[in-house]
DNA sequence: GTTCCATGCCAAA
DNA sequence: TTGGCCTGGAACA
């Protein structure tokens, strides 16, 4: 997936967009006809993400619980009022970067939206412009306990409103050091750290200089609170950006030849090739059925 | 054209 | 721990 920062922009998307809309709500491909039923003709409240969650808000008090999985992506089309990106999700598409609008919608009236392509699983349209989404692991139609119980469940997310000032990163800290396994391990489970994913994780932990292997009991509280912070900073730049960016400019580039920001990781999906700081081989094995990274030298401890 | 692979996660074994 | 879900771009033939 996508990690929390594309989860957020499209709660983003949604509330600049929709919110105040009233929505026809439908499931060409079929699969979520009734939940689809439950919610078409109502009016769109809000958008909110919580790590990797994203949770529409209907006027009848239900909200749709998405969850893009591995696969999922929105796309989105519209009139001149409809801003923002085209695409949101799964980061196939460019690299790992969204695909921004193509400012075509200026020279043709909007006519609604387009025939479905492919698997669609909710459709949402509003007198300005339409989303559809494909291939997400969760769509369902939840009551308010069910989302807090869904809530109650994830870990601090680095990108809530209070991150930087709140006791997110106090919690994360006392759900880290709690328990005894691999922090490599532990950064990607959403009930310690809600929105981190692969390569936020092999990157965070490059940057703090901290080995996977090391169990969660075995990390400072200091440490803790350094993790949390540029996890907080990084994503944070995410969602600004759209894209996932954890290099510094003058560790982006190979050989003296400038690279891609979005090519530009530390360890991630580089195993075998130098470290960008001290030019040992990055090493890369599977952790909880993930592709793990990182610098043995770096991240000797 | 086919196979592989991915920024997730869950149920079953 | 493993397989399955589900989509599409990339890599291979």
């Amino acid at each position: 997936m996508p990690e929390g920062h594309s989860i957020h922009r499209l709660a983003r998307q949604f509330s600049s967009v929709f919110a105040g809309s009233r929505l026809a709500v439908t499931s060409p491909q079929g699969r979520f006809s009734s939940g689809a039923a439950r919610l078409d003709g109502q009016v769109l409240e809000g958008a909110e993400a919580h790590g990797k969650q994203l949770f529409l808000r209907f006027d009848n008090d239900l909200y749709l619980r998405i969850h893009l999985g591995l696969y999922g992506a929105f796309d989105f089309g519209g009139d001149e009022t409809f801003a923002g990106a085209s695409s949101i999700g799964a980061p196939r598409r460019v690299g790992e970067r969204e695909i921004a609008g193509d400012g075509a919608a200026e020279d043709t009236a909007y006519a609604g939206p387009p025939p479905p392509r492919g698997a669609v699983r909710v459709r949402l349209v509003s007198d300005h412009g339409w989303a559809d989404l494909r291939g997400p692991t969760a769509c369902e139609v939840i009551t308010e306990p069910e989302r807090a119980a869904v809530l109650a469940r994830l870990g601090p997310d680095p990108l809530a409103a209070n991150a930087a000032e709140g006791d997110g990163g106090r919690e994360f800290s006392e759900r880290l050091r709690s328990k005894g396994s691999p922090v490599g391990l532990l950064l990607m489970n959403q009930e310690v750290l809600a929105g981190v994913g692969n390569v936020y994780r092999a990157e965070v932990l490059f940057r703090r200089r901290i080995s996977p292997w090391r169990l969660g009991r075995d990390i400072s509280e200091a440490e803790a609170a350094e993790v949390w912070a540029e996890t907080v900073t990084l994503m944070n730049d995410g969602v600004r950006q759209g894209r996932i960016i954890t290099t510094e400019p003058q560790d982006r580039e190979d050989a003296g030849e400038p690279v891609p920001v979005s090519e530009a990781h530390y360890v991630y999906k580089r195993t075998g090739l130098p470290c960008r700081r001290c030019g040992t081989a990055v090493a890369g094995t599977e952790m909880g059925a993930r592709k793990l990274y990182w610098c043995p030298t770096c991240q000797a401890r």
